[in-house]
DNA sequence: ACCTGAACACCGTTCAAGT
DNA sequence: ACCTGAACACCGTTCAAGT
């Protein structure tokens, strides 16, 4: 079908296809075998490339994780960054199909290194004067939040139900207002 | 292999099954199959009782969230339930395998009148005080919060990596606190 | 009324075999 | 090195048929 430059896949090219196939089909029309087929190729080609499905969702997450931190530059304090970083959190979920269930459920995808982790995750507030539990906790916090909120948002039929009661769009930002607000910095006091 | 009186299988024995499933096997090994096993059945069985297993799921989840609103009478002020609540729903999340999980994505199942459900969800808040739009609100803030925050716990490989680089158990205080002490009556501006 | 048997159209993954 | 074919042990669901 091709092949003169290079393998019909190569990892890039299989998340691609992966997120081609969410797109379309949802997570849980997600398959290897339909994965397999948008790369005109048979399913167990892919475990040449990937260890198994945890992996290749794993890659995807933390793709979409990537794209939240990568929309949140130029802060000038925690709080904002903080701010930033939720709502840019909510519209990456927002822009895959079940992307926030995806991430929920995913195994990460990272360094060996705990300490590498935690200082790279903690980076931008730290650079912002937090100190670095401080960074990492309210990240968590402020994630767990986005995460549910942004399942209950993509849930159709629970996503209904709560519109039908309360202005549910306008509650993440009431939310997310709330637990930075409420949050308070170790350092200072 | 009984009969006698009633029939082998009836709703309650059925949610009971699928809770003791859930148990041993799992969300992911939560199957149609094994219930009926539970239950000296064949899985089409299980549809003369139910719709289908998406309706099965919904009325497990049901059952998680009213332990949660069962686990929280006496509280003093709308500050004071909010807290008990997200305690008490990280309880009963935690309470089953995969708890948050099955609750993030079931469908929900409830009265067809939406002013029903509303008034039913707003009344413990209500009587402590909070306009009913808040009452709601505030709820599904809080449950947002501690289903992100759930699933992360729930995720063995992910919990494992931010028990690594932060104080993960103690975080959800940290953060439920501070959630429930930004948010803000509209009544008393 | 309530359940079984058999079937349909799927899954993820393994593994020998091809090229 | 990279992919196919065939298979294994599963899924949820439907539906005629039994009792």
């Amino acid at each position: 079908m091709r092949r003169p430059n290079g393998p019909e896949l190569d990892r890039d090219r299989l998340i691609g296809a992966a997120f081609a196939v969410l797109a379309q089909e949802g997570l849980d029309g997600l398959t290897m075998r339909k994965v397999a087929a948008h790369l005109g190729v048979q399913a167990p080609a892919i475990y040449w490339h990937v260890e198994d499905k945890a992996m290749l969702l794993g890659s995807m997450a933390r793709d979409i994780y990537a794209d939240a931190y990568a929309a949140c530059p130029g802060a000038q304090d925690w709080r904002q960054w903080l701010l930033q970083f939720g709502a840019a959190l909510r519209a990456s979920f927002a822009r895959r199909r079940d992307g926030a269930r995806l991430c929920a459920t995913a195994k990460p995808v990272a360094h060996p290194d705990p300490k590498e982790n935690a200082a790279r995750i903690a980076a931008p507030l730290v650079a912002l004067g937090l100190d670095p539990q401080a960074a990492l906790s309210f990240q968590a916090v402020v994630i767990s939040y986005v995460l549910g909120w942004s399942m209950f948002e993509a849930n159709g039929p629970m996503h209904d139900f709560l519109d039908r009661i309360m202005p549910f769009g306008e509650t993440f930002q009431t939310g997310l207002d709330a637990i930075v607000g409420g949050l308070s910095n170790p350092y200072a006091h």
